[in-house]
Parts: C-alpha cells; sequence; structure tokens
DNA sequence: GGCACCGTTGCTAGG
DNA sequence: CCCTAGCAACGGTGC
C-alpha cells in the first residue's frame, strides 16, 4: 500500500542515520517533512538568542537538504496536539513517523499526538536512534534502576555489544540545493570529517587533559550538533571506532568514545530517576538548605561576580552559546557548593538558556554532579576561581579576550585584580570597586563554611532512611523480579 | 551486614 | 616539568 507519511523532525534534525526518516520512505507516494514551533519548547522563557539562531540554521540546513531531493520541510506553529489533525486531515496521512525522545515533555506529548493518530487512522512508527543504545534496555538490564555510577552503565554498555550501526542518508532515487551552513547537518558533518582527519589528536583524547580557558576550542564543540540531532551519535561513535582501528587509543570514561558514553549515563539517569531536573521529589539528589539570593544569582549570570575567570566564562557563555566542559565545571561549582550556596536548579536554568547544547538529561545530570547532589560526592574537593584556571592560562589570555577592561593588568594580578596595589590598578586603566567590581565573596572564607554545611545535609541525608537514595523506593522503578528474589534468598540461606 | 575499593577533571606544599 | 602527601573523609558497588 501506498503511503502518504508525515515525518515529523524535532531533534534529529538530519538527514543521515534516521531510521523513522527512512521508515517514513517505505512504500511512500507522498512525504511531508514537517517541524512544528511547539510554544511549550520554542518560546522567549526556554529559548535564548544563540540557542534559538542555532535552531532556525539547522532548520534551514535541513531544508537545503531535502530540497536536493526534490522535497522540502515544512515549519507549523502551534501546539502539536491542535496541528496535528488539522494536517492529517488536510494532506489525508496515512502514516507518521518520528523518532522516540525520552524527555518528559516529550513523552506525554508523543503519547498524546500517537492517540490522536490512531483517531485518524493514522499509522504511527518511532524509532530510537537519538542515543547509542536503548535507554529502557540498559535500565531493564540493570534491572529497573538507573546506575548511579558510570563503570555500571559502562558494564551493561560491554554486555550489550557496540551500538547498532548508522544507516544512510536517503539519496534522489529514494525519492524520486547549496551553501555552506554554520548550523545544521552539513556543518556537524563537515566538522566531524575534519576532526577525525586528525586520527594523533583522537586516539590521545583525554577529555581531563583538554583546557578549559584556551583561545579556540580544546575539544570538538560538536556537541551542539549532537544535541539537535544534526549529527547521530552512532555516526559519531562507529567514525571514532573507524579511526581507532589497529592503533592505540584512549579508552572510556577520558576517551571520545567515553564522551558518548557520559551522554548515555546522564539519558539512562534521567528516564530511571523521577524529577529529574529538580532536587524535591529527586530520591537520587542529596537535599540541600540551599540559598536565596537574588543579588548573587543576577552577578553570577551577568558576569560581575568580581572574579575575572569566573566572569569571563560567563562572558563567553552568553556570547558564544558555548564554554568548555571544564570551564562549566568551574562556574557550576562557584554558583553552588563552593561559593555562592546558590541551587544548582537556577544554574540549570540559565544554561538551558544560553546554552547551544542544553540538553535536558545532560544539563540536569551535570548540575547534580558539579553541585555535589548526585553522582559525585566528594564535596570536599572545591575548585578556585583563582587557581583553577592559572593551569592551563597563567598569564590570562582568555581573561584578557573576554574581559578586555582588564587586558592591561600584569599576569600576577590578573585572575586577583583586587590584590593589585592602587598605582597597579591606575596604570591598567582599571579601578577596583569602580570599573570592575570587588570579589562578591571571600572564595577562601566562604568555601570552608560552604564544605561544613555539605556536611550536614549529607549527615541529615544518611540518618533520614526516606532521604538515602539507595534505601529510597523511587530510584527503582520495577518490582524486583523472580529471579531476584530467588537470589537473594539463595544468598540468605 | 560489614568492609574494601574506587571514583573523567581540587588545592597546596614539598620533594 | 613530574610526582606525592595531607587536607578530612563522601557514596555506590561488589565481595
Amino acid at each position: 500500500m501506498a503511503h502518504t507519511c508525515l515525518h515529523w523532525f524535532r531533534k534529529g534534525l538530519r538527514l543521515h542515520d534516521n531510521p523513522a526518516l527512512m521508515a517514513a520512505l517505505r512504500d511512500c507516494e507522498e512525504l511531508y517533512p514537517v517541524f512544528i514551533l511547539d510554544p511549550h519548547l520554542h518560546n522567549k522563557t526556554c529559548v535564548g538568542l544563540n540557542r534559538w539562531r542555532f535552531l532556525i540554521g539547522a532548520l534551514t540546513d535541513l531544508d537545503c537538504s531535502l530540497r536536493k531531493l526534490n522535497s522540502r520541510l515544512f515549519v507549523v506553529r502551534g501546539k502539536p496536539d491542535e496541528v496535528f489533525p488539522k494536517l492529517f486531515n488536510k494532506w489525508k496521512i496515512t502514516k507518521l513517523t518520528y523518532e522516540y525522545d525520552t524527555e518528559p515533555y516529550s513523552l506525554s506529548r508523543d503519547t498524546e499526538v500517537t492517540a490522536l493518530a490512531k483517531e485518524h487512522g493514522v499509522e504511527v512508527i518511532y524509532k530510537i536512534s537519538h542515543t547509542l543504545y536503548d535507554i529502557n534496555r540498559i535500565i531493564e538490564e540493570n534491572n529497573g534502576a538507573a546506575p548511579l555510577t558510570y563503570k555500571r552503565l559502562q558494564a551493561i554498555a560491554n554486555s550489550l555489544g557496540p551500538p547498532k550501526r548508522p544507516i544512510p542518508p536517503p539519496t534522489l532515487e529514494d525519492m524520486e540545493a547549496i551553501l555552506p551552513h554554520k548550523w545544521g547537518e552539513q556543518e556537524a558533518l563537515r566538522r566531524l570529517d575534519e576532526h577525525m582527519k586528525r586520527t594523533g589528536w583522537v586516539c590521545s583524547f583525554e577529555k581531563p587533559q583538554t583546557s578549559p580557558n584556551s583561545l579556540s576550542p580544546s575539544t570538538t564543540v560538536l556537541s551542539p550538533y549532537v544535541t539537535f540531532g544534526c549529527l547521530s551519535a552512532r555516526t559519531f561513535w562507529w567514525r571514532l571506532t573507524d579511526v581507532y582501528q589497529g592503533k592505540k587509543h584512549s579508552h572510556p570514561p577520558v576517551s571520545l568514545h567515553g564522551q558518548l558514553l557520559w551522554r548515555e549515563f546522564f539519558y539512562t539517569a534521567s528516564v530511571g530517576i523521577p524529577n529529574f531536573n529538580k532536587m524535591e521529589g529527586n530520591p537520587a539528589c542529596t537535599q540541600v538548605d540551599w540559598d536565596t539570593n537574588a543579588e548573587y544569582l543576577a552577578a553570577w549570570r551577568e558576569a560581575r561576580t568580581g572574579f575575572p575567570f569566573i566572569d569571563a566564562i560567563m562572558t563567553q557563555l552568553r556570547r558564544e552559546g558555548w564554554i568548555h566542559h571544564l570551564a562549566r565545571h568551574a562556574v557550576a561549582c562557584f554558583l553552588t557548593r563552593g561559593d555562592l550556596w546558590i541551587s544548582w536548579e537556577e544554574g540549570q536554568k540559565v544554561f538551558e538558556d544560553l546554552l547551544l547544547d542544553g540538553d535536558w538529561a545532560l544539563n540536569a545530570g551535570n548540575w547534580q554532579w558539579l553541585s555535589a547532589s548526585t553522582f559525585f560526592h566528594q564535596f570536599f574537593r572545591v575548585y578556585s576561581p583563582v587557581a583553577f584556571g592559572k593551569k592551563t592560562d597563567k598569564n590570562g589570555a582568555y581573561i584578557k579576550k573576554y574581559l578586555p577592561l582588564l587586558k592591561k593588568f600584569p599576569a600576577e594580578y590578573i585572575y586577583e585584580p583586587w590584590k593589585a596595589p592602587r598605582s597597579i590598578q591606575q596604570a591598567a586603566g582599571c579601578i577596583v570597586g569602580k570599573d570592575y567590581p570587588h570579589p562578591i565573596v571571600q572564595h577562601e572564607v566562604v568555601s570552608k563554611k560552604n564544605i561544613q554545611r555539605m556536611k550536614l545535609a549529607y549527615a541529615r541525608r544518611s540518618s533520614d532512611p526516606t532521604e538515602s537514595p539507595s534505601k529510597k523506593q523511587g530510584v527503582k522503578r520495577k518490582a524486583p523480579s523472580v529471579v531476584d528474589m530467588l537470589m537473594k534468598k539463595k544468598r540468605k540461606i
């Protein structure tokens, strides 16, 4: 039977490795590629300017690629549950395809749309291609709970074998254009090619050895493309496998393969742990008595904490929509357990707004990690807003790039301009307290105090059985199987 | 239930 | 440049 198909693009803004799109093309007489501008996802409070530009760029690129195939992208504004009935009727759709997405909003939206499709006699097909593995399968393999350590996730991934091979994009023959773009699939594939040529660099890649404050990125910056699905994680994975072939190379968790598995780790956690983007009601998350402090939060967000390293990072974030992972560590620790004692949820909102690669699961997971709320527990290891950046940028070139106001400070004072004698501040043309703010906190004092507050929060957690993650019901989604119960009994005997 | 081991990416001082 | 100890000492996992 010849179908009239609607392929719904949401994430997965690409033609390569797109199994749902290929499923749409099977037995297809007419194809409608659609992207919906959903007021719930694409309003001003959710999408910052950089992210909006990236999305529009990715959609433009997708449209160009589809036009090469004598098709086009239809962009529709409205709520999916209102848009779909109209489109089903207007185009006489018989088949709907989309890529499976694990975010809570996506799951409820897709359930609703699937019900509407059934009402209209439309067949629904979805495929898993945003992650390396089927996330629900990983949770099943772990007896119904999300692993809370990377090691455990790695063991399960190993037992499942390598991820599925990516599938090629459709050709003109499958269905019966073009300028380079800074956004979208074509740029993603170009950047991937470029990096995969650096075989020595790829094989020796170790994430903790890369620099948070180099003047040009020390990592691939493919994350925004993976977030929007302009680049398939599986395509990335197998291209890396090709480069590694026959060579000595680094391994997870620090390797580039390891980075893709980190993404898988947080996706799995986000599916297996309820209320994953919140502290309250999140059974894996330590409950901490964070302060409400609008002034501190605004100073952090607006790059006026008085710590040049922190302010430079926040400036890059706002300007470019991307900062290095370790730079995220520095500012996240500073906002939460290190200095300002403000909830990671506040930081999560700011990153969601400003990061091109802001991903629901990764953003929530990493904020929990850095605030020592979930996954990471060595809260006495605090990043210094002064010392950390010096390790890889002694002279503060990065600070001078993003805070040119400070560019005339000598290296000795660039990380701590308030310590510079008045004469040096005058010579630099920047007076601390007038042209650039005093530090809003004394790091040595507040970090010590905060470690003690963290210790208290952990003590409360372990004394209260309902707060101890491993004992809480919520982490496990499934009752233990008969096999598990038998195993337990055996052990007891 | 107890215990040992480990954990992508701390800092500082000292060799 | 490298490495290590001390700081005070966490939870998850597996035996």
